[in-house]
DNA sequence: GTGAAAGCGCTAACAC
DNA sequence: GTGTTAGCGCTTTCAC
């Protein structure tokens, strides 16, 4: 059996076409008495707007995707689950993509041109993608990333100040009086913007504070996972000099780091303070809790939908912006105890 | 500028669209001569197929959504982690929904119709919706439910065995010594399945060892997240005779009742032991680490998918199935100690 | 305010 | 093997 459509509407209401489509888009005026006809032949009928013909008709698909590099990454759902309200407020459906980090998988994505797909826009938070990857991407695409990049001028960028947030987050651990601070999730390699940031923010506090840097306490790490962290802290203990307090670049990272501490019968924060990064749920609930830098991440949401929006519905090229979201420090037990 | 249509490309190539269509597609046989002279053609204009064109000709938009209550709890992204490749490789594209576990938005999402959509199957894990109100859905829309439903035949349903799991988890408790058991999460009211089935394993777990079950412990919680079980273990250690071990309807459960045994001073496993449920990655690392019962996340996955793409494949009804994905107990810190 | 008709760009009978 | 052509179901310019 055949769906109906709307020119069977039409036909029955004794309307035409154009009218029908007026009274479900809304559009135009349409006198009182067709619109209650159509309306009533559309009822009778179980009309529904087939959705991929206006697709094809409006030449947009109401979508726009979402791309992180994993979605088991409690930040990035979180994230996730504020962008596709957002996005549904605005009347865009949300696809997910990840793309593990993969940088061929990246810039595949960003490579490709919007018509060649089914969204309209891209909010793109991007991992194994450095700078220069993405400059080469299809300028035609409508593109809001997010995270630690600067913009070319040719797509916004969302995020929060992360060398100030860094900075606040190491001159926390001087404050409450330590001295021997680690760093862990140093990436000093193109892809590593991020962490790089993180990095400067880490030697700007100690510079603040008139503290030397020890070079050998800055620990790189491949990701920003639990496992991660539990590996640098286990090496950072194995030294004549460990450490009285570390700054991890994810809340994962200190996840794993506090992990190994308590394992190796230490206390946090009494032997070993730890601040993390982004403030994911587990934070709040692990014993200790982790003190952490808070993005703002339902700001980062809403303004990245709005500024995809704004891009989507423009003919002409919308110049690039810098766009910050709040973010503060939230001491926890993992720093000033219970 | 105009995009570059497959009619371009005929154009300059020299044949008809339908030869293009042909190339494109793969699709019957096209002389290597051809062939080749309409691939330079593509090349050269760089051509890419408007998919939403191709979508409304086809009828369908290549487009699977993927429905869970919340995106970030960790279960649920996980599984959505392994969904979307799974999708991606039997050639379909994945839309997120969340719902909030509201159940007029799950209704609404599964009462339109498939053809009103952008979508042409869902994966839909329900959480407020009860058995009555998944059967109300438009029949045309092919459906696989996870989790703890029944099917009614006219949709699939994966997920592992819920009673067994429990009761191998509570059979667990018992065998390490404990007498006094408690369960955290029950749901005595229509929509929460879930919990009822774990309840059941709970009380099989103690008819097999001959023990009886005080039900007072058995304490309900509206959802399944660390706040509930952290004020759930708070309640039952106000109780004169607490529990010496605790089954948990989550891992997100069993780690806010953690958090609040130490918090109380109280050992893990040694005073109470927790065992969970999910086996997701944050209780691999937390301290104790996790007992739980682990579903086997990827070939829930799979499953769902491959009986999707089947339904959504045939153009009569296929009957609904009970698909079972495997599970295991894994004891872990909390119930067998360090 | 409403109708007629021309696309949107692709697919797939149907011929040759 | 390839060309011709008629849709897929909607939107929208243009008249009236």
């Amino acid at each position: 059996m055949r769906e109906t459509t709307l020119r069977d509407v039409a036909e029955l209401a004794g309307v035409s076409p154009r009218t029908v489509s007026n009274v479900v888009n809304g559009y135009a005026k349409v006198t009182d008495a067709t619109r209650e006809k159509v309306e009533r032949a559309i009822a009778q009928l179980g009309y529904r707007p087939n959705v991929l013909a206006r697709n094809l008709a409006n030449g947009r698909s109401g979508q726009i995707v979402v791309v992180v590099p994993y979605l088991d990454t409690p930040y990035f759902a979180e994230l996730l689950q504020a962008i596709i309200p957002a996005a549904r407020e605005a009347g865009y459906n949300v696809l997910v993509d990840q793309t593990d980090g993969d940088p061929a998988h990246e810039s595949s994505l960003v490579g490709r041109g919007a018509r060649g797909l089914l969204f309209d826009g891209m909010i793109f938070s991007p991992l194994g993608l450095s700078q220069d990857d993405l400059s080469v991407r299809d300028p035609a695409l409508p593109l809001v990333v997010l995270g630690e990049r600067t913009s070319d001028g040719t797509f916004d960028h969302v995020g929060i100040d992360d060398v100030a947030a860094s900075t606040e987050a190491v001159g926390h651990l001087i404050e409450i009086g330590r001295r021997r601070i680690a760093a862990i999730g140093d990436q000093p390699y193109p892809t590593g913007e991020a962490a790089q940031l993180r990095t400067r923010g880490f030697r700007a506090a100690h510079a603040a504070a008139g503290l030397p840097v020890d070079e050998s306490l800055i620990i790189g790490t491949a990701r920003f996972n639990r496992i991660d962290g539990a590996t640098a802290m286990a090496a950072l203990l194995d030294r004549a000099d460990p450490p009285d307090a570390v700054f991890c670049y994810s809340d994962l990272v200190a996840s794993g780091a506090i992990h190994t501490l308590l394992a190796h019968g230490l206390r946090v924060p009494e032997d070993v303070a730890i601040i993390g990064y982004d403030d994911i749920e587990d934070g709040r609930y692990g014993r200790p809790t982790i003190s952490t830098i808070s993005p703002d991440k339902g700001a980062i949401a809403r303004i990245a939908v709005e500024r995809l929006v704004l891009r989507m519905g423009s003919s002409t090229p919308v110049p690039g912006v810098e766009l910050r979201a709040a973010h503060r420090l939230i001491p926890r037990q993992s720093t000033i105890g219970f």
